[in-house]
DNA sequence: CAGTGCTAAATTTGATCATATTCTTGGTGC
DNA sequence: GCACCAAGAATATGATCAAATTTAGCACTG
């Protein structure tokens, strides 16, 4: 399992959005906080192009947001944009679930299921980034197995925006109280049952956002 | 009407976007075309690094293809990706239609009127690009009634992904047979109906699907 | 002798950086 | 409180370096 899949050779500024992605992604920027060009070209040591390139694909999914007055900001999240996402996700997370009942093989199963076993461990060890990190990487797994390119782009997109606020959630209430569905997409995979498995991935969207939505009123 | 809002002002990547942005959405740039940096850097009279941010969105956005050998071009279309953006499309499409109709007022719907009234005029006059512009701006006048800025960002971004193929479909058989539920939307909008707004904006993506996949077949 | 395929030079294109310029802002004096 | 000035940050350019494609030359084969 390689998830650090071989950077050498890989453009700056590829190394530097993705660094940038995984930060927004697992919590280490929070909602409101200005980002600068000029603090990430000291921090990740390389030069302004390649950062300002990050930052534009970054604005551009939604991830970062454009003040009118040149500044970047990581994006606070009221309650309309929350219920914007949630209606995209329920919209389209669900499809690529069904997809991917309709493709899943053995080995996937058996590898959504090791994704989730970690994802239990490190919610039982309270580890917030563990928990962000498999649980991405667990519906990333699944968007593989639908091969749907264009949707799991704009899934990913999605959680490129209530990522930060996701993590201030679970940064209020640690790892307790965080259910999931995954055990009835793993049994809905298992069976080939493409209803199913879309039924238990819109449960899941619709709770993870209920926490979102209740966390940060 | 405004189409050319105020471009004083804003920064070169901000206008080397916006041109590119337009050039995809109405038909200057075609399917598998290259896209270099430098034919942009002397055809809009900027330097490079305003080029490559640009570039940069509209590749994050999908609507440029970035092949593993440092070259962009317009992606074109398999049957799958087709396949997927009508997905996409009927799953947020709709949803727009359906919150225009509970926002919009007399003069919405008497701006979307005469939107379509000069889409149809170039119809008549068999005006391929005006028929794409103003057919663009039809959607893009409901989606601002809509005020969901997300759902907005998410379908702009679908039609820069088909932009290049529909005006190759268009190019193909003019203007003629180009059919719309346009005048069942504004009926749906006019009357305030929500569910009937979403069924005929379903109908339209559905309709203009179709015509690409059976134009590209 | 013509045609094919390989190798290497040349050209084109992309990536990065250092630097100059412009804009925003926060402080200072009136 | 308002205007002005200085500092810092973003924008834009051109130069430089690296990579990839194309082209040209050559040998080899049918």
């Amino acid at each position: 399992m390689n998830l650090q899949a071989d950077t050498s050779g890989l453009p700056a500024h590829e190394l530097v959005y993705r660094r940038l992605r995984d930060m927004i992604l697992f919590g280490e920027l929070e909602p409101g906080q200005p980002v600068t060009i000029q603090g990430l070209v000291e921090h990740m040591q390389v030069g302004m192009t390649p950062v300002r390139e990050a930052l534009r694909r970054l604005t551009a999914a939604g991830a970062l947001e454009f003040q009118g007055n040149r500044r970047i900001i990581v994006p606070v999240l009221d309650a309309s944009a929350i219920e914007e996402l949630t209606l995209a996700r329920i919209a389209l997370e669900p499809q690529l679930a069904r997809r991917a009942a309709q493709r899943c093989d053995a080995d996937g199963v058996a590898r959504l299921g090791a994704t989730d076993a970690r994802l239990d461990a490190a919610i039982a060890r309270g580890d917030v980034r563990g928990y962000l990190v498999e649980n991405h990487q667990f519906h990333a797994e699944m968007n593989a197995i639908a091969s749907a390119p264009i949707l799991t782009d704009l899934v990913e997109g999605l959680w490129l925006r209530f990522g930060p606020s996701l993590r201030v959630v679970c940064g209020q209430f640690g790892t307790r109280n965080l259910p999931d569905q995954h055990k009835a997409i793993l049994a809905a995979l298992a069976a080939r049952d493409p209803e199913a498995a879309a039924r238990a991935m819109r449960a899941d969207v619709q709770q993870g956002m209920t926490q979102i939505t209740e966390g940060l009123a």
